[in-house]
DNA sequence: GACCTATCTGACTGACCGTCAGATTTTTGT
DNA sequence: ACAAAAATCTGACGGTCAGTCAGATAGGTC
């Protein structure tokens, strides 16, 4: 029975109490979204739900542990992707290949772009399960990117001081920072298809080298 | 007289109070590094100066006001990278340049990363003058970039389906990304030299087309 | 030393966190 | 159908921090 659904204390709840928690969780999820996690209070999630904060703290043992288990639904979200990214992008349909990426990955991102700022945020401030869970998401993408500029690297189409990982890394941070950019930049006259052909463009440059 | 030091209520105040503002600000910078933006408290902050939150009050309306001026100071301090991007990088010494600038930006980001992680995050939230403060930043370093990208597509080095400056929002993205990531990539085994060579590679490949 | 002004702070209010004992709802047993 | 047991929920509380303000203290001027 390890999937059960526990309460803060470890116990196994029941199905009432299972809804109660996922109202809690889509309702930290909506005010995570509406107001950032700098202004995210507890009360404010009991009273979306109208409930008590004592009620929260039966679930979790602090908001972080709400937000974790959010990160974790999120990276579910993120394994799909993975398939989009095989070795083997060439000059016929490569690019066509990187825009479908491209245009999942933003789907993947609007629907999570808060839980994932405050994940990045807690890990980068040294939060180790924070740390571990976008580990484990990132790695999901970076393996398969790594495996994609080996390959360049490989056909000697892409430079060997290229790092797999590093470079691995480097698209991940184009595809989460551009799309935070978003909003900023349509005000600056790239629009949203701008993005997308960029980012699918620079995509299918690093990784493969044509 | 522009150029006076103000204190929260906007009168202009002596060369005592600039020297209490100061070590504000500093112990603000340093709880920020130490220990992230979600426990920063106005308490450790005066604490940390051995004095009280009502002082803090004098001179700040709040922790973000403090923040955003760290933020200003952090944008003094990025000016000197742009000299770094001037358009003309060549096959001969492109690289070594974009290794140039790779450095500098390692080392103003090591400086002010605690700052800027709580800028973007602001920024990325919502907050005005967290925005304004950042696309000030970004722009500095932006418009020398897309002046480089717009080059390479001139002189057909590069696809013309760049977006000039959505490019160089990419390549601030991962500069800014990849050193956030460095500590855990470097469990990896991905070193700190990996990623110099390749951030610098990736620049090099995205900015000239060569 | 008396006065004036700039600077600092103790003490307070209100809001939120996190806890716990007890109230309420649901399930179980007969 | 009812009572007892278990699961779930919450009112109320102690502690901490944000932010305010009136008054204390320090520094400068004559």
């Amino acid at each position: 029975m390890t999937d059960d659904v526990l309460a803060a204390d470890g116990r196994v709840i029941g199905a009432r109490a299972i809804a109660t928690r996922r109202r809690l969780l889509d309702a930290t999820a909506k005010l995570l979204t509406e107001q950032g996690i700098l202004d995210l209070r507890v009360v404010d999630i009991t009273r979306d739900i109208g409930s008590s904060p004592a009620t929260f703290y039966q679930y979790f043992n602090d908001v972080d542990e709400a937000i974790l288990e959010l990160a974790k639904e999120a990276t579910e979200d993120e394994k799909p992707l993975v398939s989009l990214l095989q070795p083997g992008w060439n000059k016929k349909t490569g690019l066509e290949q990187a825009h479908h990426f491209v245009d999942a990955y933003m789907v993947f991102w609007d629907t999570h772009h808060a839980v994932l700022r405050a994940r990045n945020l807690k890990a980068e401030e040294g939060n180790r399960h924070f740390r571990a869970v976008r580990t484990e998401a990132n790695l999901l993408i970076m393996n398969a990117l790594a495996a994609m500029v080996t390959e360049g690297v490989n056909a000697k189409r892409l430079p060997d001081s290229l790092d797999p990982f590093t470079t691995a890394a480097a698209v991940v941070a184009m595809c989460e920072r551009l799309l935070a950019f978003q909003p900023e930049m349509a005000k600056r006259g790239s629009d949203k298809n701008a993005i997308r052909n960029t980012l699918a463009t620079l995509l299918y440059g690093a990784l493969t080298g044509h």
